[in-house]
RNA sequence: GGAGAGGUGGCUGAGUGGUCGAAAGCACCGCUUUGCUAAAGCGGCGAUGGGCCAAAAGCCUAUCCGGGGGUUCGAAUCCCCCCCUCUCCGCCA
């Protein structure tokens, strides 16, 4: 057979796996998700594919004895024979190709299975705040929020990106270059450190890979589509680094002594933020285009559960680095997206987020998320053919991928000029930045 | 962007219509020989799907020579489209 077209969750683990992999739709909001269909494609399509070989092997067989026959009329008789059977092929290849792709269009709505601790939820309020570390900020002074403080302190401009580009573009200035480009090094140091791999990674990338890391840049409605597609092109921007870090061992046999493998990427990010229409319009948090720093590791599924909970950590400790109050949570099984077998979200403090104080008509403050980490087990490794071998298993093995945000530049930075804004109107530089930014503290011009 | 060359197994590389999934070499694994090392000899060594088997081992079978389509009883080999790489030229940060 054609190499099968390469699939999220295998059919045969669904197959033999039928009601967990249901009841696991249903923890996951998955209700579109059809794997009863999945079975009865696949049932069809092992079905053609054994009638096609019967049939392929005839034709081999008498292939074979066609140029030893000499009698010519006999000769014509084989040939004839042999185009019969090959109609005969051509016509369930055609059968099978149609059942494949049906199968593969169901086995897109299925989800990845859930890590059985995963907290089973419908919406983000059944996320599981598993830790906390630092203490709310608190102010003995009025504060602002990012946006006023960038306009103070000239940090950035949102009138000219909207005017260049379009709403949530923004230019950044003066020290706001700077912090991005510390948080950038002070995070890539970091890593580097800790064995990672640093990599600069295209801000495109083809449609294929996008939809092998579980992203659907083929959305046909432009109004739920979540990456820019370049026109007259199979390219996107990257909506991540993860993106492109995934897709660069894409088909490769991997050697499990190099498991695993830890790679930090830094790119651009462009998302359409469709779907999300009128929420922060303002200011940096939610923007089109952003720098990031990701992590992206490649291993084997002895070594997932630790390589996660170990990027869990180093993102942990690059906010406590930063002196960013912060929570963890491990997100629930209806806010997963459909690649992850589980996820850790972390949400930095924010004075200017959450509800409105109903006295003083001001924001309470809430936690905004900042970076996240994803175990999304074999899920993307085996629709980007990313296999690897060893000496004690037989053949190949899919290997597993894991990602996590060190730092998403904008989010970072309205956690840092918020919290670390003073009386007088100026924002301290947090300690560990200072190197970079070339100074302590932001002042008016 | 223009002209040319080329994409074959982990690597090098032969193969231009039929016992070719593919010579040979390297690498790798096993065995033998040899004080050790080295070397030599022999053997093994691709992927994916399907089937047999309780399962593993093993066996059978189909498909795969950049990707897709076509011609043919039969394609790595012929034709068309696409992608990629290399060389030269042009352009360019």
């Amino acid at each position: 057979m054609p190499s099968e077209i390469p699939t999220m969750l295998d059919a045969g683990f669904i197959r033999d796996n039928l009601a967990a992999v249901k009841a696991n739709c249903v923890n996951r909001q998955a209700a579109h998700a059809e794997a009863d269909k999945v079975v009865e494609f696949d049932d069809r399509r092992k079905k053609l594919v054994s009638e096609t070989q019967i049939l392929q092997q005839k034709g081999n067989e008498l292939s074979k004895g066609i140029p030893a026959e000499k009698d010519p009329a006999k000769k014509q008789a084989l040939i004839a024979e042999g185009k019969a059977i090959r109609e005969q092929v051509a016509a369930l290849e055609k059968e099978l190709k149609q059942v494949q792709a049906d199968l593969h269009a169901a086995l897109l709505t299925i989800p990845n299975m859930t890590h059985p601790d995963a907290p089973v939820g419908a919406t983000p309020a059944d996320n599981k705040v598993v830790s906390k570390w630092g203490v709310p900020t608190k102010f003995d002074f009025v504060p602002k929020d990012h946006v006023a403080l960038a306009e103070s302190l000239d940090l950035a401009d949102f009138e000219a990106g909207a005017s260049v580009t379009g709403q949530k573009f923004y230019f950044l200035k003066n020290e706001a270059v700077l912090l991005e480009l510390a948080l950038i090094q002070f995070t890539m140091q970091k890593l580097v450190k800790r064995g990672f791999t640093p990599v600069i990674t295209p801000d495109l990338a083809r449609v294929e890979v996008l939809e092998g890391i579980g992203f659907m840049p083929r959305d046909p409605n432009p109004e739920t589509r979540q990456v820019y597609t370049i026109a007259d092109s199979d390219l996107c921007l990257i909506a991540t680094a993860e993106i492109t870090l995934g897709g660069m061992l894409r088909d490769q046999i991997l050697d499990e002594a190099t498991l695993p493998r830890k790679y930090v990427g830094l790119s651009h990010c462009f998302r359409t933020e469709a779907g999300a229409p009128g929420r922060d319009t303002k200011g940096l948090y939610r923007v089109h285009q952003f720098t990031k720093v990701e992590m992206f590791g490649f291993c084997t599924p002895e070594q997932t559960e630790a390589l996660h909970l170990e990027i869990l950590a180093i993102e942990e400790e690059i906010f406590q680095e930063l002196g960013l109050p912060y929570h963890v949570l491990d997100t629930c099984t209806g806010d997963l997206g459909g690649p992850a077998y589980r996820k850790y979200d972390l949400e930095a403090w924010m004075p200017f987020r959450g509800e409105l104080d109903k006295t003083t008509g001001k924001p309470t403050g809430d936690y905004g998320e900042v970076t996240s980490t994803s175990n999304c087990t074999d899920f993307q490794a085996r629709r980007l053919n990313i296999r690897y071998k060893g000496p004690n298993h037989k053949g190949t093995r899919v290997v597993h991928t894991l990602n996590g945000t060190a730092v998403a530049v904008t989010r970072a930075m309205v956690a840092i000029l918020e919290n670390y804004q003073q009386a007088d109107g100026t924002v301290k530089i947090p300690e560990v930045l200072r190197p970079w930014v070339g100074r302590d503290v932001i002042t008016r011009k």
